[in-house]
DNA sequence: CTGTTAGCGCATTCAG
DNA sequence: CTGAATGCGCTAACAG
């Protein structure tokens, strides 16, 4: 059934020169006669060799393969960026491998298991929770941070305060003075940023964020409809709420309109990230837009580039983001 | 920086024991006198020591991870998949890699490459339009088909076009008999099979699916709201739509809305896949729910087996869908 | 139970 | 420009 594949020493056999000068022929084709490269090349064709990548990435001491860390796979925040990741690390030689942090019952274990088994050349953490390999003291590749950030490792991040802001500007010169803010999970530093951005802009405008219209979630649907359960049962209703992510807005809208609550009649919601759904709610969501494909190709391009130096320091990145209005924001009254 | 991680035989001298009974003692512990196992196990905590993948992997002829290759990585129907694959997959001690197979501009030329270079113990295919290895006549690992199938490839697959007619007959039930259909692309076998049991469930009510009511999508949103235009263009328009995903069920929903037509008022709609969103739009979706978790588990399982059996074939699953009632059909009139 | 001996398949010295 | 020799780091036979 499985024939054995060829090997290098069947080519080498077939085109009649020696291994070394087959593998040069492939890894380095300028180094070698035009004559033989062709008669390799040809060996090659008719064999259907193709190197085995375990035993090259041994002697080369490369694995050829990226590690992305995120927490909670099943988010579909995820998707965009780990397809930006995968389309610049693929042309770059490099397989994107993907683990789960949260399924994981013992992250520094396993985190240690990536780092000293040479099975990755370097990873993409999407998670700050998880321990910093510098501070574990141990030998580890190159490791790019992104979305969230921790310490001073290199990282490609957003601007979630400056978002958060924006998107309470957008409610304040829309006429709002009473606004709520739905947050992500306490501690999170998303959250602690886009909580801090939102009380920045309130601040300015002469406004606190009440602890009372401050709603905690966690960044899904379900706590963002457990938020309008608690905007519902408030006496004195805020007119307009800042979600931190769409899914919660979308939660929210939703929770509402089925009390029968309009949006924007009665509240105007405005959300964060810009996820693909958003355009196409009942009303549609403004929200503040995180280009997430890009955050996966700078991230790849960075971390390609620490690879590619050998350095365990980089450059970190920041990237804008942009309001986007449509029509879950209008003035209150 | 980088300190050089320890090596087996630094454990071996440090434990005072040959590299082989290290080896053993951490592969096989019960071949081995307890004592030495201690004095091993000692030696690994005291020098950090990891088993480097690369050079074990080589030498056991096994790499350790399977690959999972989608059409469009950004889609986030494939995200719960992906999850659900990994959770079973990282206790059985295989990495997950993934790959875009639409990102790649030659995708046979990136299959024949993970298919020889020995990268890959073992594929979950989700993508039908792949060339069939076995028609490669190459060597391969084992191989399943998700979600998507192929000739007698071994599969796991959603009863397809039962769902799609229990959403007729659902719609058929509440009265309708004006039903419109919004397919997926045109040759896609989740499409084809789709679009046939709805047919056959329109034809056991002495019904027809007509060609001016079905409005060919792609199962992104944006097609889903492109068949409301041509809905809305209609003069003689069908009192109910069965639309072959939630995304154009929603991108389906939303155009309409946004043209002022009320739904369930005026249309009913009838989604397929149930996606997370789905129960948080406005009116909520019902629809046919596929359950990708499990999708992605039973996937992992089968394609385990068929690694330890070495074996190329394998049974193929079929998973139950289910309607699931919400609030976007109701009684035409 | 343990050490010795051979490689896994390839890329890279080092001579020629 | 090419070939012969040498491991990459580990595990599986095989003896002892």
């Amino acid at each position: 059934m499985r024939q054995k594949t060829a090997g290098i020493q069947d080519v080498a056999r077939l085109s009649g020169v020696s291994t070394a000068t087959v593998s040069r022929a492939l890894s380095h084709p300028e180094r070698v006669a035009e004559s033989t490269r062709e008669a390799v090349l040809r060996a090659v064709q008719e064999t259907g060799y193709v190197a085995n990548s375990l035993a090259r990435n041994l002697r080369r001491r490369r694995t050829g393969s990226i590690l992305a860390l995120v927490p909670n796979l099943a988010n579909p925040f995820f998707s965009q960026i780990l397809s930006g990741l995968s389309s610049v690390l693929s042309p770059a030689g490099y397989g994107l491998l993907i683990a789960d942090t949260l399924a994981d019952p013992d992250p520094r274990a396993r985190l240690a298991h990536y780092f000293d088994s040479g099975l990755v050349d370097g990873l993409v953490v999407f998670d700050a929770t998880l321990p910093d390999p510098a501070l574990m003291q141990r030998a580890h590749p190159p490791l790019l941070m992104a979305c969230e950030w921790r310490g001073e490792l290199p990282s490609v991040t957003v601007d979630n305060a400056e978002g958060a802001a924006i998107a309470i500007r957008h409610l304040l010169e829309s006429g709002h003075r009473r606004i709520a803010h739905v947050t992500g999970p306490r501690g999170n530093v998303l959250t602690e940023s886009r909580l801090q951005g939102a009380a920045g802009a309130l601040a300015e405008a002469g406004l606190a964020l009440h602890d009372d219209w401050t709603f905690t979630g966690d960044f899904g649907i379900a706590s963002g409809a457990q938020a309008a359960a608690r905007w519902l049962a408030l006496a004195d209703r805020p007119t307009a709420v800042f979600c931190a992510s769409d899914e919660m807005a979308c939660g929210f809208m939703g929770a509402l309109q089925q009390a029968g609550i309009a949006v924007p009649g009665e509240v105007s919601v405005i959300g964060f990230d810009d996820i693909e759904v958003a355009g196409h709610l009942t009303p549609a969501l403004t929200t503040i837009r995180q280009p997430r494909r890009d955050i996966g190709e700078r991230a790849a391009h960075l971390l390609v580039d620490m690879i590619d130096q050998r350095s365990l320091m980089g450059p970190s990145e920041r990237i804008a983001v942009e309001l986007i209005r449509r029509q879950s924001v209008k003035s209150p009254g």
